[in-house]
DNA sequence: AGCACGCCGACT
DNA sequence: GTCGGCGTGCTC
């Protein structure tokens, strides 16, 4: 007998399957999806495999053996191995970096070849004997041994205890529980127990009845799908507070009646605990959990009630995509357009794809919503590849908020040099009075963008990035935002002696700012330097609303999916900041972001009023955005699309390189562009620029560069691409440069 | 990636 | 003689 394995000694270039032979006493236990350990390269260092598939024979004419198996029961379904090399396909991974993706961190071998997230056990007790036998023994003991007279009682009434509690609520010690155990009148045992992330326990609701509108949607997905053969990608797009989530509650609820599993993606899981709160009520024990400020172990044991079909709501961030559920029906990806469904490190995956191939397989639908919906899904609906659903109202008929846009020329004009308007000031302080809350949205933190000096123009790099330091005030410090470094401050320029000025606002100096403007005012702010890596943001967003914190003021983190009823006023004070970067998407993402945002004032009774300061009040998108018009920035931005050669019209595909040495890196990417052009004849519509750098050029003392390929993403393509990126895996420089693959890239 | 093999110069 | 530099090639 032979296995097909995945090595994780194989780097790209040598990945394939490698055949090793079965010794004899491993035949009846070895399975498909098990890891195993086997000898590897010409020292045999150890490599763990996966079991890719069983043979009777293998081409190959002097195979090793396998040293043993790491699992008694196999960690991927047939599928999840089929999704493994998709993933190799689309992304440029090998097949096992490509499972270990798909498995929790729990799983993997340290380096005493252990598992680090192990099963957890709580040791039980209950009795060995009959309920009549125990009442004689507690009425003969009460006297004798009152303390194991009374031991027997606690667990006659509840039949099996933890130990812990047994002797917790007995004040009994353990040598009473022995000797009970002795005398064969308990016993004890284990109990494999999951650990469960706390915000795991809500009380039960039911569903909320859907309003006409909601109906609509929730029937024609359900008849299209009844319809449509094979699997149905459906594409909601409902304003901001139109209710998405209770859509998804009923077409969840469906889905779980027919027998099987759902999944519901989000974008940040930290952020949106009150839709997380919504399904755990809805749904409760059935729903699992998986985001990354979960624990290992809870991380471990949710992935381990999904595997067993005990949880069949999974809940979670990107790579709950790859949740072992059973029997899938139904994926859900909310606010579909959010980068953060992208992934960031190797392999580069993105989540909707996945959760096509997945959907695929199990012939089960897939539900993209969004207030504002990828260009490339929206274009997608049109062409009538997805179904189109749309909700133009708010749910309970509330309008949408007022928008101001407000020209900050004018305020300069007008003498007025500080971060909020004069309107902004006069609504917030209307709103202090009036006892309502307001946000205020920065995408900036800490004081200052730069530090420079007046007379010679000097300013503060970072020494490893090719980026200005911000300016901490209240750390007192200049911080490097891609790698971390620091450096103080002198009292002047360190070059010239000159005075130094202080350019372009964050958070940190609206929060003083304003503290300026409204003496005494509470204000919380909420940025990574506030909020731990732990996932506080829950306890502050709580305090928000608790203690109702007249203002909010914070970056991106805040604006996502919250709800808070008594916020009636929104502030973008800068929206030129994310417009004007080099990328395509700068458009989109500039439009999101000030959709979302806004949609966050007026979710309660009262009216919401949102202001956007700008220094381009003529921009198209901030006109749009305050309008909220999206299908007309969709019309707009597809025409933009079209004369870019971009998506949806053209993918692009970034070869990027990596490396300390700038001239080895720019020439691995001259040799990487010859072969490309060499294989793509004229004829096919494939270009190939570059190597151009990436807007930040030097991160972290690394260089980056890349050659941008325009071109349509299919089968031949990924294929050139491949071979191209195994032959610089062979180069001789592949030890200082490193080469990567990314789909639709970042700037 | 990592390890062996092999073919050259410097050294006890 | 032989120790060790690293270029080359392979990994079931």
């Amino acid at each position: 007998m032979f296995a097909r394995l995945a090595l994780s000694a194989a780097t790209y270039p040598i990945d394939k399957p490698y055949d090793y032979s079965v010794p004899a006493n491993l035949e009846s236990a070895i399975r498909e999806g098990m890891r195993v350990i086997v000898p590897f390269g010409n020292g045999n260092r150890i490599s763990e495999g996966v079991v890719l598939s069983l043979t009777g024979e293998s081409g190959y004419p002097n195979c090793k053996e396998i040293l043993r198996i790491v699992d008694s029961v196999p960690l991927l379904s047939a599928d999840q191995l089929q999704l493994a090399y998709f993933m190799r396909d689309r992304y440029f991974c090998t097949v096992y970096q490509a499972i270990r993706t798909m498995l929790p961190a729990g799983l993997w071998l340290n380096k005493s070849g252990l598992p680090r997230g192990r099963d957890q056990f709580r040791e039980m007790v209950r009795l060995s004997v009959s309920a009549d036998e125990t009442n004689q023994i507690i009425e003969s003991r009460k006297k004798s041994a009152p303390k194991q007279a009374e031991l027997l009682e606690l667990l006659s009434t509840f039949e099996a205890l933890p130990v812990q509690d047994l002797l917790h609520f007995t004040a009994a010690s353990r040598a009473s529980l022995l000797r009970l155990e002795q005398q064969e009148l308990i016993e004890r045992y284990s109990l494999e127990v999951y650990r469960r992330p706390e915000s795991a326990s809500v009380p039960r609701t039911v569903l909320p009845v859907l309003n006409n509108e909601q109906r609509e949607v929730l029937e024609s997905i359900l008849e299209q799908n009844a319809a449509h053969s094979g699997p149905a990608v459906h594409l909601i797009s409902g304003v901001t507070g139109s209710g998405k989530t209770c859509i998804y509650g009923h077409l969840i609820e469906n889905c779980l009646s027919d027998g099987k599993s759902a999944i519901l993606l989000v974008p940040e899981i930290a952020l949106t605990p009150q839709i997380l709160a919504q399904f755990n009520s809805w749904f409760g024990e059935v729903v699992a959990l998986l985001h990354s400020s979960l624990t290992v172990g809870e991380r471990y044991d949710e992935w381990k009630r999904i595997k067993r079909g005990e949880a069949r709501l999974v809940i979670g961030t990107r790579s709950a995509v790859f949740a072992p559920v059973a029997n899938l029906g139904l994926v859900i990806m909310d606010e579909e357009q959010e980068d953060s469904y992208r992934s960031e490190s190797s392999p580069r995956y993105n989540t909707k794809e996945v959760a096509r191939f997945r959907c695929h397989q199990s012939h089960s639908s897939l539900i993209l919503g969004s207030a504002t919906p990828d260009i490339r899904s929206r274009f997608f609906a049109e062409q009538g590849d997805y179904f189109y659903h749309s909700l133009p109202h708010r749910f309970n008929t509330k309008p949408l908020p007022r928008v101001q846009i407000v020209d900050m020329k004018e305020e300069l004009r007008a003498g007025n040099r500080s971060l909020f308007s004069r309107s902004l000031k006069d609504a917030l302080m209307d709103r202090i009075n009036r006892q309502e809350q307001s946000i205020l949205f920065l995408n900036r933190r800490g004081t200052n963008k730069l530090v420079c000096c007046s007379e010679c123009g000097y300013t503060y790099r970072c020494p490893h990035c090719s980026v200005s330091m911000t300016w901490h005030a209240g750390q007192k410090r200049l911080i490097c935002h891609y790698c971390g470094s620091w450096t103080t401050l002198g009292s002047g320029c360190p070059n010239c002696g000159g005075t130094l000025n202080f350019i372009g606002a964050g958070t940190q100096l609206a929060e003083t700012e304003l503290s300026s403007c409204f003496p005494g005012l509470p204000i919380l702010r909420i940025d990574s330097d506030t909020v731990s890596p732990a996932g506080s943001h829950r306890i502050l967003f709580q305090r928000f609303e608790e203690e109702r914190i007249p203002v909010m003021i914070g970056t991106q983190m805040i604006t996502k999916g919250l709800n808070f009823d008594r916020v009636t006023l929104v502030g973008v004070l800068s929206a030129d900041q994310s417009l004007y970067s080099s990328d395509f998407r700068a458009g989109e993402r500039t439009f999101s972001l000030i959709t979302q945002v806004v949609g966050r004032s007026g979710r309660g009774e009262k009216q919401g009023e949102a202001f956007i300061q700008t220094f381009t009040p003529d921009h198209e998108i901030i006109q749009l955005a305050a309008q909220q018009d999206y299908e007309s920035f969709y019309q707009r931005e597809l025409e933009m699309r079209r004369l870019q050669n971009a998506p949806p019209f053209f993918d692009w595909i970034a070869f990027s390189a990596s490396g300390t040495d700038e001239a080895l890196v720019l020439n691995v990417l001259q040799r990487c562009k010859w072969m490309l052009q060499n294989i793509f004849s004229d004829s096919e519509s494939v270009q190939v620029l570059g190597p151009v750098p990436m807007s930040i050029v030097k991160m972290n003392d690394h260089f980056r560069y890349r050659l941008q390929i325009c071109c349509h993403n299919s089968p031949r393509v990924r294929q050139i691409l491949s071979s191209v990126l195994t032959a610089c895996g062979k180069m001789k420089e592949s030890k200082q440069v490193s080469v990567y693959i990314e789909n639709d890239p970042n700037p």
